[in-house]
DNA sequence: CGCCCGGATTGATCGACGTCAAGCAGAACG
DNA sequence: CGTTCTGCTTGACGTCGATCAATCCGGGCG
């Protein structure tokens, strides 16, 4: 992290909304300086997790927001078996805990997957500021779309893609997001555990791993642990096309 | 529908809120009479849509939430290969259009699968309504929220379980939901096609139909076509549990 | 009544992915 | 430096569910 293209200035991250780097990105996106420094006002001292801590806990009161300043963090539900779905990956300027906001109980658990430094909008207070702020209400909405949407998306690609389908898209999802953080998108450091993105995509870990081999024996991409390199993002987006798509232009399987 | 147990008075329905058999169920649940009517004067008349007819589509601006009142409905998304996938099927008492709230936009197409009417609740009023009304408010968010569970336990089911497991936790949901009608959760009508069932599952229609023979033939269903009735539910709610459940507890696969 | 047509069922076969098992590599630790 | 631990990779094999294909059944229609 620390050795990457972007340096980030802690210190200026620390002060305001307004200075901070991911602001464009994240809840502060299009409101005003005024109402920006109105929202600031909500946002308490942020926290660094440790890597395996937690954010909150499926089942948790819901007490506030959070954006991510740094880091990343894993969500999952546990059903009664114990058994486990990662649901998603939360990189910089992403939000978390909105699936809470409906019901006042957090459905799922959020788990840091590296040190993490994260902003906290005490809900009450945030609730008030998006009362005389339409702009943020508006905002706010926005970024709750943004889950649903992204639930629908998992949905259907547990539903109808196959393995390899699915880790392209996985791949180009997060390649897409790097880019929106103004970092190289095609060098990705996967945070999670190769058994994270399996569970995450529906498959097991042998499986994820021997795509990855496939997928550098093919010039794909150039894999080393944690580090992933897009060799070529042209043949990843074909892989990301559905299986039917491919079957219908006389592809192999 | 019109053979069934429960006879249900049309005119009665159509006077209010107040008067529906299905208010407890429904949007006005836990909110007052004085409520209740100035909920009323938001519901437009009903609407009638046949089999097959569309009550929005996918990427419709959002203009109104909707209640099913009799009959059903699927919802869907398609991608842009025009492969579908289906998202939930809605029962009367069952709310639809709630996550085009967040982007005023149906991310979705919603389609009756049998001769349905529905109540429409244009949202300009409804908002108005809900600012004024915070227990419609807390109820509309709880609303909002059932569908989000909804969504993770379809994730779960999708990423987690197998074919058997997934169907019958697709008859003991449709069977719950019969319940809350008051109608004989044992005597499901089946108002979706197989394909329909397999597409919501994520498997192929020659598998249900397989599973529906198993089940039959291990006396826990009795199926004719359309009609299913639960003959051994507690047998069914077994199979609703995990794979890593039943393997631990040293059962067949 | 015979015919057709779409949905559903059933069977035979195939293949993608899971399971089981072995081996490997980097990190932590003494 | 070796040991151990954990996460990852690779191979061999089995199986669940998809695919392909035939048939059945009920409904609509001439």
């Amino acid at each position: 992290m620390e050795n990457g293209p972007v340096v980030v200035d802690i210190e200026q991250l620390r002060r305001s909304c307004g200075a901070c780097a991911l602001h464009e990105l994240c809840l502060p996106a299009g409101i005003d300086r005024n109402e920006l420094e109105r929202l600031d006002s909500a946002v308490r001292d942020k926290r660094t997790l440790d890597r395996g801590k937690l954010l909150f806990r499926q089942g948790d009161a819901f007490n506030a927001l959070y954006v991510v300043r740094s880091g990343s963090l894993k969500t999952f539900v546990e059903n009664a078996d114990g058994e486990v779905q990662v649901l998603g990956f939360v990189l910089p300027g992403e939000i978390l805990g909105v699936a809470a906001l409906v019901n006042d109980r957090h459905p799922m658990t959020a788990e840091a997957m590296e040190r993490s430094s994260i902003c906290e909008l005490p809900y009450t207070q945030l609730q008030q500021i998006v009362g005389e702020l339409p702009a943020l209400h508006r905002q706010l909405m926005r970024v709750i779309s943004r889950e649903v949407v992204a639930d629908n998306s998992h949905l259907v690609m547990m539903g109808r893609q196959h393995a390899q389908e699915r880790l392209a898209i996985f791949l180009q999802s997060l390649a897409d997001r790097h880019a929106r953080l103004s970092r190289d998108a095609g060098a990705l450091t996967l945070s999670m555990s190769r058994y994270d993105i399996a569970n995450y995509l529906g498959l097991v870990v042998e499986t994820v791993s021997r795509l990855f081999s496939r997928m550098e024996a093919a010039g794909i991409l150039a894999v080393n642990r944690k580090s992933v390199r897009i060799l070529r993002p042209d043949l990843l987006a074909q892989l990301c096309g559905s299986h039917a798509a491919a079957a219908r232009r006389g592809e192999a399987g």
